[in-house]
DNA sequence: CGACACATGTAACACGTTACATGATTTG
DNA sequence: CAAATCATGTAACGTGTTACATGTGTCG
């Protein structure tokens, strides 16, 4: 559904054709999530079959295909604008999932797995700070792409508090009697960078 | 993959047969993400299909067929547990990409975005207390749910506070004389809970 | 008996993804 | 001219999702 919506978006704009889709896309998410050509085609197809979007026949150039908005289509863009992003659409957390089962089957070491995620994140969170510093976010047109990489950022560093978070219950789970230690707060973030 | 997976965790701990499987993965993961009965037939169809499960025809009772694990099935679902959960493979981010497109196409009202899909994060947030308050994460069984609500809780707090990182941006943005405020540090939860 | 719930499946579709085939344009 | 590049598209497959059809017990 994400990608349906951003060709809309980047239609809205502008009538396009099908690479060009595919270049903007990247440039203004920074390349983050690459997107083969060959969707944009397919997801264009299914958007013309829903009346959303028209191929305005080789308008100008020679044998490139511009597609652009019907009304339809313009009133689906606005629409995204103006909603927030579903939640009840939000996609299953993996990660939630798996370490909710984690617990409960019988048989799994918890600790180990929560370690090596952990690890995961960390280094994950390295490499986008690694990235953040080639990136100048005053460039306007860079702007978008540090957004997304903040994104990524924000979102690394809320795994790596839940995961201590999920750790720390195990062991109340296990040390029934101890008082019931205060949680690390949430915003703990400054011991964040360092390895364990 | 989420849901391969899974089935592949609760046949780990036993065989069992289809509406187990749905009824074992909501009661484990607190109903969150319901699952469709025909999804299990179908996830396990195909599960079957690739020699991970074999079905112990009928084992006990009258119709109830009986899935287990194949000697690959119980590699496969040792591997899950080992290996990180893969972050290359991490779904686009609907709503990175939605304000990355937001803020490089003309016209659109940015911070309206940001301020729209934060209430409704918000709001997300109240739900999800509301619902950890019916909770007693010291019942073992209870464990699980309350692990996948705080994750639930631990990713909207990170995304109230990227929004508020956007917006921090726009702002600085359109006022670049502005000397570079500092920005509002991630850990900043306190006034989380209260609305704007 | 009839209604209900439980259990099993199938059919159909949407979206995302990749690999491949084709044609046109540029360039060494 | 040949090779590389750009652009368009199609075919095939995988997962997730829903709606529907069917059978089988149970219980008032």
């Amino acid at each position: 559904m994400t990608i349906r919506q951003s060709i809309l978006a980047l239609l809205s704009e502008q009538p396009m054709y099908g690479a060009q889709l595919k270049a903007e896309f990247e440039t203004r998410t920074g390349s983050t999530w690459p997107l083969n050509v060959g969707q944009v085609y397919t997801t264009v197809a299914r958007l013309e079959r829903d009346g959303l979007v028209r191929s305005a026949g080789e308008a100008v150039e020679e044998q490139r295909i511009v597609y652009a908005l019907t009304d339809a289509g313009r009133h689906a863009a606005s629409r995204w604008w103006a909603d927030p992003v579903d939640r009840d659409s939000a996609p299953r957390s993996e990660l939630a999932i798996k370490l909710a089962l984690a617990v409960t089957v019988p048989g799994v070491d918890v600790t180990s797995v929560v370690q090596v995620q952990r690890r995961a994140t960390m280094r994950q969170l390295q490499d986008l700070t690694r990235l953040k510093r080639q990136q100048h976010p005053d460039d306007p047109a860079g702007l978008a792409w540090s957004l997304v990489l903040e994104s990524l950022v924000f979102a690394a560093e809320a795994e790596v508090r839940w995961l201590d978070h999920v750790e720390s219950s195990l062991v109340r789970r296990s040390h029934p009697r101890a008082e019931p230690a205060q949680d690390v707060p949430a915003g703990a973030t400054t011991e964040l960078q360092g390895q364990r």
